[in-house]
DNA sequence: CAATTGACTTGAT
DNA sequence: TATCAAGCCAATT
């Protein structure tokens, strides 16, 4: 029954989810990736909703473009996400910066597009594609 | 359907 | 190098 992909919002946690430890990404990168060249906002909405107390995505592992924390309103928020990197081996320079040459994730295009198929197979209940 | 919002990115000054 | 403004996309109301 699910004709419809699923949203996009799904489709960003199920990359930020391949995200290994010890590397991050960028809003734009992972839109990038998925398809929207300029969808990096639309990045941040999503992980913002998750937000929650354990959640099943590792949201810290994601940064802005300059390699540093764009989290607004959530000082608190912030924090946790830079000690959960630093906690993952993620160095931060004197400018509270992000080397995003040594610790950016930088996956093969056939490896992000069978996460997104492998996700979406997920969100059809298991139904194959036939 | 139209208007508003936001954990972004890029270009110009 | 730092600051300001505009563009983009998806979700919410």
């Amino acid at each position: 029954m699910a004709d419809s992909p699923m949203s996009f919002n799904q489709q960003v946690y199920a990359l930020v989810r391949r995200i290994p430890a010890g590397r991050v990404l960028s809003y734009g990168r992972v839109a990038l990736l998925l398809g929207v060249p300029r969808g990096a906002r639309s990045v941040g909405w999503a992980l913002g909703s998750l937000t929650g107390p354990e959640p099943e995505v590792p949201w810290h592992r994601v940064v802005n473009a300059q390699g540093r924390i764009s989290i607004k309103g959530s000082p608190d928020v912030a924090a946790r996400q830079r000690a959960k990197l630093e906690a993952e081996g993620v160095v931060f320079d004197d400018n509270d910066t992000i080397a995003m040459n040594k610790f950016l994730w930088q996956p093969s295009a056939l490896d992000v597009e069978a996460i997104i198929q492998h996700a979406r197979d997920q969100a059809r209940g298991g139904e194959n594609d036939g």
